[in-house]
DNA sequence: CACTTGACCTGTCCGC
DNA sequence: TGCGGACAGGTCAAGT
């Protein structure tokens, strides 16, 4: 479930902990996780300096000192979990210990990148639809991910005239449907859309084209918010995430609806109900958030 | 082209 | 206790 709160949070812990390291070795168990062919990981990866960590989307760009980057997507079970070269230290001074992390690798484990410190980065992923890509740094753009890709919500540029006109061509799509295609807008996945639908009181199935300008500006206004305290909040862990430092994030403790079926609505006290939309479980208030179809 | 559905995987939970 | 099936939900391929 890692979506543009969570990933964004993975990278700036990466940030602080592998900037300026050099790769000494790497072992995988699982091609699909790691499609990469030996000439290319033994010229461009090993011995490679880690240069600095980027965001796009739901994807993590590694840049490194060969010309090329370790592009990974994390997808819904994906971790990226750093561990220092002492066990007693995993997470610095005074950080409490988690076994989860204490006990890596595990049988999740699919990558292991070992730094020339001893120190390691460890790429899980239980249910392994997520991968990790060596890729020229001039052609990670190309890659036909980062085509389809929409703008970043929360770029400072980005505004409610161009949030508009990215549902134009939507008209006849349910707009949680809208929300979660990547080519709409970056970075949002099924948490933050029930989240910031119920925040802009808008069913998850209104068709796009019944929606009316305010309605779309408010939807705007809330889904930038969620982000940002999202992200405040280290994100979201139902399950398997974690951040590079094996912690736990905790907006679900403050979440308006997701996983909240059953329990009363923080507005009107009606039962958060939990439907499916677009093939997917939607939590929702059918008081505050009326059907338009 | 816009839009929807199924496949990719594994672990967990629920009913029998 | 075991077992089948539904479910979790990000993207891509294939379908309408």
């Amino acid at each position: 479930m890692p979506e543009l709160p969570e990933v964004e949070t993975v990278k700036r812990g990466l940030n602080k902990r592998i900037v300026g390291k050099v790769i000494a070795d790497v072992t995988y168990d699982w091609p699909k996780s790691f499609p990469n062919n030996k000439a290319d990981i033994t010229n461009f990866l090993i011995g490679a300096r880690v240069k600095g960590i980027s965001r796009r989307g739901k994807a993590i760009i590694i840049t490194l000192s060969s010309g090329y980057a370790l592009v990974v997507h994390l997808k819904m079970t994906g971790q990226l979990v750093y561990v220092s070269a002492k066990s007693n230290d995993r997470f610095g001074a005074g950080h409490p210990t988690d076994s989860l992390v204490a006990a890596l690798p595990d049988t999740s484990t699919r990558v292991t990148l070992r730094f020339s410190d001893e120190s390691k980065l460890y790429f899980n992923d239980q249910r392994k639809f997520g991968w990790m890509r060596l890729v020229p740094r001039q052609l990670v753009d190309e890659l036909p991910f980062f085509q389809l890709l929409g703008p970043e919500p929360l770029d400072d540029t980005f505004n409610e005239s161009d949030f508009q006109k990215r549902f134009a061509r939507r008209q006849n799509s349910m707009i949680k449907a809208a929300l979660l295609n990547q080519s709409t807008i970056a970075g949002v996945g099924n948490i933050y859309a029930d989240e910031a639908l119920w925040g802009a009181k808008i069913h998850p199935r209104s068709r796009v084209r019944m929606l009316h300008a305010n309605e779309l500006n408010t939807l705007f206004t809330e889904l930038r918010d969620i982000l940002q305290k999202a992200i405040a909040s280290g994100g979201s862990t139902d399950k398997n995430y974690v951040s590079a430092d094996g912690k736990k994030g905790s907006y679900l403790q403050i979440a308006r609806v997701f996983r909240r079926d059953g329990q009363p609505c923080y507005r009107c006290g009606n039962t958060i109900e939990k439907i499916r939309v677009a093939g997917r479980g939607t939590h929702m208030c059918s008081v505050c958030q009326k059907e338009r179809p």
